[in-house]
RNA sequence: GGCUCCAUGGUCAAGCGGUUAAGACAUCGCCCUUUCACGGCGGUAACACGGGUUCGAUUCCCGUUGGAGUCACCA
């Protein structure tokens, strides 16, 4: 069987789209789940979208989640020039569309703006739609040839029949066939002489001798088009997977809107790459089995394409956040302190000791920024309601809660040693002399001590980080606030 | 609006003629616990509708409805 070749075609406009990711990620278990070729074809044929590092964002997303191509601008694999700007200079392109007007099937267009806005027929929803009339069709080759001399700008248009139908083959959707008459002649070469993506992708997914076109179902209406050509060409079509689309919440096509709808976005928000991956993997695919936590060499292992799904997929953050939650979980701990280090150092001021937090907050959070509502209460002791002393299952009221307070503040002050261990051990002797249950005893404590209803510590770990002095004091501060209220 | 595609819980989804219609997230409850979390257990919740085909349809066909995509000298 001949080897397969898919390739990620990205133009370079600016942020990676987690659609675009998907679709790249996609075509990289397909290849490398048959050991085929991935490649990476960058597709700049509009200078005017055309973003400043947007290609070194491309190539580092690549790198980052591990979609690593065999071939590209950087890896020459005798498919070369993989940029599409360079291949223009080649002349490539200029080549195909003369080869496709002597067959009849594409033609000069000397139309102007003008006229073609004349053209215009209907309008629907804030969008002017129209189909070319062939006018530049019935020009007569010596027409053609004096509008050439006298060097009147042009387009080279597909020339599509308005009879008959045309059908192309999708391994998911199966045949999807469209009437000729409601396709338009689409443009293939620009005035400026560049290509247009329609036909530099047919010639280039043709010439690199790719065997799967796989990209997003956005694509479809267009394909019947794509298919024309390659029947004009005479070439053997590719196997071709339309994607089913990412949408937000409202089901619409994911966008910039949503705030999450880039891989860069993500990052910034706190998520890892490999849970990306792994979330997006999942987004239309779903193995055989009910696995939902894959690595990239296992996706790769179990990617079977005939898996991917037809219906659209809502990119839910909330179950990102928590996958993320277990990649964090599942992480090694010196990878997480390094990953966690910033968020900590921006929200822990210094002197305490961020290798315990972060123990602490590992198992705790989803994404590094939820880091900031764990901690704070290190930093300074917050305002707090005394309600929180009141705790039904503990059996704890304001009242006890202050006697407690009142009876250990003194075994605080004695305490010299302030390791977790014994202070457990002297608040656990407390209790047990007293004749209380632990959580009678610890839940004022932890309270005083944190002023926050969750903490992501028990009692004793927080007066150790605390150290004694400020351990005290917050203790002092809680007995202040309930014989402030009047708590007797 | 034309064309095309899609249709299982709130979300991701398994299912590919006969099932008590999986599982995960979310949600709710219980247990555990040095609070919350983690963990464990359990609950609520779905085949859009109407016709066929069939002994039998979530599954196949048609229609309806709903949703989406697309209709550029953007990709």
């Amino acid at each position: 069987m001949e080897k397969i070749r898919t390739r990620y075609a990205p133009s370079p406009t600016g942020k990676m789209h987690v659609g675009n990711l998907r679709t790249a990620l996609y075509e990289f278990l397909i290849a490398k789940h048959e050991g085929g070729d991935f490649m990476l074809r960058i597709e700049d044929t509009d200078q005017e979208r055309f973003v400043e590092g947007a290609i070194d964002i491309i190539n580092r997303t690549l790198e980052k989640t591990g979609l690593t191509h065999d071939e590209g601008p950087d890896k020459d694999g005798g498919y070369g020039p993989y940029v599409q700007s360079e291949r223009v200079k080649t002349g490539i392109y200029m080549k195909y569309a003369k080869e496709l007007i002597e067959k009849g099937e594409a033609y000069y267009c000397f139309c102007d703006k003008e006229r073609l806005a004349g053209l215009k027929t209907e309008v629907v929803e804030g969008k002017e739609i129209s189909i070319y009339d062939k006018h530049c069709l019935s020009l007569s080759k010596e027409e053609v040839e004096e509008n050439l001399k006298a060097g009147k700008p042009y387009v080279i248009r597909q020339n599509i029949p308005n009879e008959g139908s045309t059908t192309f083959h999708d391994e998911l959707y199966g045949d999807i066939t469209v009437e000729n008459a409601e396709l338009d002649d689409m443009i293939l070469i620009k005035s400026d002489g560049y290509p247009t993506y329609n036909f530099a992708n047919v010639v280039d997914d043709h010439t690199m001798n790719i065997t799967h076109v796989v990209r997003g179902n956005e694509y479809i209406s267009s394909s019947p088009k794509y298919q024309r050509l390659y029947d004009a060409f005479g070439w053997k079509s590719p196997v071709y997977i339309h994607l089913p689309l990412i949408t937000d919440e409202e089901h619409k096509k994911l966008s910039k809107r949503s705030g999450h709808s880039s891989f860069e976005d993500l990052l910034e928000q706190g998520f890892v790459s490999e849970a990306i991956v792994n979330f997006i993997a999942l987004l239309g695919w779903s193995p055989e089995d009910n696995r939902e936590i894959f690595s990239l060499e296992e996706l790769i292992k179990e990617f079977d394409y005939h898996r991917i799904s037809k219906s659209p997929a809502v990119f839910d953050v909330v179950k990102l956040r928590w996958m993320n939650g277990e990649y964090l979980k599942a992480m090694d701990f010196d990878r997480f302190c390094e990953m966690a280090e910033p968020y900590l150092e921006k929200f822990l001021k210094p002197g305490l000791d961020k290798k315990k937090i972060a123990a602490m907050v590992k198992t705790r959070i989803e994404v590094f920024p939820d880091i900031e509502e764990m901690v704070d209460f290190f930093n300074e002791l917050p305002a707090y309601d005394t309600e929180m002393y009141v705790h039904k299952k503990m059996k704890t009221t304001k009242e006890s809660s202050l006697q407690v307070l009142k009876e250990l503040l003194p075994l605080f002050a004695a305490q010299e040693d302030y390791s977790n261990d014994a202070l457990y051990a002297m608040l656990q002797g407390f209790a047990a002399e007293k004749g209380y249950k632990n959580g009678y005893v610890l839940w004022p404590v932890r309270t005083a001590l944190s002023g926050k209803q969750m903490t992501p510590a028990g009692a004793t770990e927080i007066a150790e980080l605390l150290g004694k002095e400020e351990s005290i004091k917050r203790l002092e501060k809680g007995i202040a606030l309930l014989e402030a209220e009047g708590v007797q």
